[in-house]
DNA sequence: GTCTATAATTTGATAGAC
DNA sequence: GTCTATCAAATTATAGAC
């Protein structure tokens, strides 16, 4: 009889909870051996080094969150239908999770960060910008160029209203952030 | 017969340099010490804790940027040309100093810090608000609550745009964003 | 103002027993 | 897989001499 969450999913789950409150500084191994009650060494045993613990929420942060989202292609859904999608999945992340975006913190300390994790937070921010091209070039008339700006327009709105809202601890800031995005 | 700029001074520019490159965990007393050349101990004497230098970093990071951006009711500046002269303090930061805004990263880190610290990041956010929100109203026809939306929404966007660009280490993504501002 | 010395804590990491 | 034991390094901070 097997924990529905194995052991390195629990200490992946405490780390990255801990680096989207206090980025890669934020996270420790002693603390997540603590949440997951076991000790710092065998934290170890799952991921040798930071780095690779870092790297590896960093890549199940943004598989999860384009897996949320849905194929940016799928017939069954309308563009706008899916752009709404996007901006709720952030969203959720403030206002129910009531923490930062992984990669949107990670992405603010990129140039600290070792090669791995930097790495994989450059990937987030590009497979972001894949899947809005997609969906806003479906949408309109756009050419790919525009249809480049305007996916890098939502994303960088998106993490930047997150840390206005979250600094100003005012969720409805984040709302009168996504309102004004033009989502046609 | 005096430096030009005082020990203290020395010591916020290495602590803002550092914070804005690994946010509040990214300098030490050790580190900044060594940059201006002196002890660490001698560093507590210009600010006693650790608090204190972030909270002053903050204060005079926020005091600085707004008198780079002049008056938002000089008479002398057209609405339109203040609003670019925004963008450009962002670029700036972004392509001179090669670095992140010091408080679009600590309020990326907002729930971890200190008090005092939090504290004057709000105050960054709250003043580039209000400045913009002058400026707003200036140009345009908006009632209040739709020029504080905008107020927010260009605040948000050069934040994440500046994020996004130094992910990518592409400076021209930040251009593709700022682009998509509407102006008038 | 700056120093030396030192304290107390935390960190990432490894060796080796079980 | 997890543990104990241990390490070297770094951190914030203070006391007291100069």
């Amino acid at each position: 009889m097997s924990e529905r969450t194995s052991k390195a999913e629990q200490i992946l789950d405490a780390a990255e909870k801990m680096a989207r409150i206090g980025g890669y500084h934020g996270f420790s191994f002693r603390e997540i051996a603590k949440d997951v009650g076991i000790k710092a060494a065998s934290v170890h045993y799952h991921f040798p080094g930071k780095q690779d613990l870092g790297a590896a929420i960093a890549k199940r942060y943004t598989e999860r969150f384009l897996e949320s989202l849905g194929a940016p292609d799928d017939p069954g859904a309308a563009p706008t239908e899916l752009l709404q999608r996007y901006i709720a999945a952030y969203r959720r992340s403030l206002v129910e999770d009531k923490l930062m975006c992984l990669c949107g913190m990670f992405g603010a300390e990129i140039t600290h960060l070792p090669d791995k994790v930097a790495r994989e937070t450059q990937i987030f921010f590009e497979r972001n910008r894949d899947w809005l091209m997609t969906v806003i070039m479906r949408a309109g008339k756009k050419k790919k160029a525009d249809a480049e700006k305007a996916a890098f327009s939502i994303l960088a709105t998106l993490e930047g209203a997150m840390i206005l809202a979250r600094t100003l601890d005012d969720p409805a800031a984040f709302d009168a952030v996504a309102q004004t995005l033009a989502l046609e």
